[in-house]
DNA sequence: ACAGATACATACCGGTTGGTATGTAATTCC
DNA sequence: GGAATTACATACCAACCGGTATGTATCTGT
């Protein structure tokens, strides 16, 4: 058996990590506790990241970015039927996911709001995150319309952009009200909202439950 | 005429910790930023403000409630008409507030993400902002129900949270992409999404312009 | 087995942070 | 007009910040 793991450090340094980021944000996220949570020291590291920024870079596109692809993305790109599955996803998020995570707010959200004006690296990291969301909104919208299950003059574009803005408003404003309910009630109002789109209307709580 | 102006120094401490909490957030806004910028000292600051966090707080109730009132909650709240007064507010809001506000994001949304979470004060004096937004659409969405422009069967409560969660998240996410456009098309979206509700349904365009 | 590279630990550093104690000038009140 | 209060300015502080230089143990390639 090895004493020396670099992989496994690595990871527990980038959870770590996560969870102090999302906890207290990018900038006032301490070095010295994430050494501590982890019972490493400062050259462990810096060992593994040259900088703070590097360390919150890596923290977006192997946890956050991660987490967001198998709980929303695959979900709804690798779906027959794409808009039932996003459909799905919306109406079943809020079970999902941990509830602390309305309490805490989404982590890509909270950093987008913390530092997409003061760092342009973290702006453009997240930004290809938020970009992929879109898409695969974008893109289960594109193949309803080509199913005809989507209304033939929808925007998809535009709907998809929105989609995804109105689901991390939904979070956020939970996150204030540090109130589950009202995510799930937001999120049920985004759900008739993309029902809204539908060919044909939807039957009262037909996919919600 | 006097050399010292208690209240106006007061002020001037007030836009100028509004300026750097905009830009840089609550936690990172510097002290010291604001003094350079006031050309003041601490002895100054700190005779009108206890701490940072009251400074904060002042901040919120001071300024930030008090410009979402004149530019968005006072036009809704007046009109005779406050469902198409909203659906007016929300069409032409990109053009009424500087382009950087779309940069550098809603001094309210940047604050609830950053501080709902890690401090209690902060959350409630945030929450009390947000809740006057929600209660003004709601009201705007009641009396429109009263008088038959909106459907009967609409839970104007839930759809008020919608509202401003997701005008919340098109700030948001227009942010991120560092776009003035795609809020535009986002509170399209929303436009619509409230267009929704009505009893008739608005022909293209027709309180876009 | 030995050399070089990797993976850490320890100790230290300059800069910045919010906050305070003290001093002083201007204003107000009686 | 003098005393008290208000409105500042100056100087200082301990704590914490991210980052680095250096040392050492472990692992790997040959």
């Amino acid at each position: 058996m090895q004493t020396k793991q670099p992989d496994l450090t690595r990871d527990k340094i980038l959870h770590s990590a996560f969870c102090e980021i999302h906890r207290q944000g990018f900038q006032a996220a301490s070095i010295a506790n994430i050494l501590q949570d982890t019972g490493l020291t400062k050259g462990a590291l810096y060992h593994h990241f040259p900088t703070k920024q590097a360390l919150g870079l890596a923290v977006i596109d192997e946890v956050i970015s991660q987490r967001l692809e198998q709980l929303v993305f695959q979900p709804v790109r690798d779906s027959e039927h794409p808009v039932e599955a996003l459909l799905e996803v919306i109406a079943t998020i809020h079970k999902k996911v941990p509830s602390d995570f309305v309490m805490l707010g989404c982590p890509l959200n909270n950093l987008m709001q913390e530092m997409s004006a003061i760092d342009e690296l973290f702006q453009k990291q997240l930004g290809s995150v938020l970009g992929i969301w879109q898409k695969t909104v974008e893109g289960a919208l594109k193949r309803g319309q080509q199913q005809g299950v989507i209304r033939p003059e929808v925007d998809y574009k535009a709907a998809a952009l929105f989609v995804v803005s109105a689901w991390e408003g939904c979070i956020g404003v939970a996150k204030n009200m540090q109130s589950p309910r009202a995510f799930e009630s937001c999120m049920q109002q985004l759900h008739g909202y993309v029902g809204s789109l539908l060919a044909q209307p939807a039957r009262k709580g037909r996919a919600v439950k």
